[in-house]
DNA sequence: TCTATACTTGACCATTTTAGTCAGGTATGT
DNA sequence: ACATACCTGACTAAAATGGTCAAGTATAGA
């Protein structure tokens, strides 16, 4: 299991613009160079976290994205839903009734999945962009 | 992030085989029955399992597979290792000095992989294939 | 000894996902 | 008007996934 780079940017993105957003609005040039993101790859996300509310953005010159909450409201739960990095254990379709790989009843291993990503959202819920902001202060990068 | 195939079934079919393997060694074509897995695929992932000697395998007529260890002595991360189902949430290169995506430093959200590696890795280092088995005999399946 | 069973090995492949790029646009501050 | 920066959608190369297929080898039992 592996997370996607698109996840990893996404986090990666909103933590240099958490701490460049205090007066004025950061571009997504900035960020690219910051980061060594493309910029094209990164239109793509920040149009996902606009969608989701997560960022406002601010055309023409001078423009750029700024957080639409407060860093400690912001938790990596929201920004993974935002950007479709989501924490799939099984295969098996939710919505019938039916069990797992074409049986009538849920696979002997079903309740562990469950729990497993019941495990690693419960890090996710936790975790918010304030927390990453206080972590990071102490080194610089 | 998800979990591939080859992870759940190598779980699925350890937890089937060490339901029967108390007397007679358990044929890959019980297990891909009773589980609905192809039996093809099953001989690649036992045969990654035998190499790292968690089954032992005996050939001919009524032979099979047998666990090598006792059920606690499985770990989940013992299984995820035999077949190559390992989590990776950074890119970067482990054996260079370098950081992440090219920079000369670890990238801003370096810590925070790493945590949620470990957090995950706890949990499969946790789970044995007997408390598995023990969670299984409520409800038959 | 013959044969069915079952493990063993390695090559092959279609589909899907990933990780972007590219080519246009539109809005706006100066 | 023009440079900056957001916005949108189509496109694609490469890798991973989830297998299948073919051709064995070993062994127990008739």
């Amino acid at each position: 299991m592996k997370l996607t780079s698109k996840g990893r940017y996404a986090v990666m993105a909103l933590v240099d613009l958490a701490r460049f957003d205090n007066i004025n609005p950061v571009s997504l040039r900035d960020i690219s160079l910051r980061q060594g993101i493309s910029l094209d790859y990164l239109e793509q996300i920040f149009s996902k976290l606009k969608k989701n509310q997560i960022v406002k953005s601010i055309r023409g010159t001078q423009g750029g994205y700024i957080l639409s909450k407060k860093p400690n409201e912001i938790k990596l739960t929201n920004i993974f839903h935002a950007v479709d990095e989501k924490v799939k254990t099984v295969q098996c379709k939710k919505d019938s009734k039916k069990g797992c790989n074409g049986k009538a009843t849920k696979c002997i291993t079903h309740n562990l999945w469950d729990e497993l990503e019941n495990h690693i959202n419960s890090f996710f819920e936790k975790k918010s962009l304030e927390d990453l902001l206080k972590s990071n202060k102490e080194h610089r990068y």
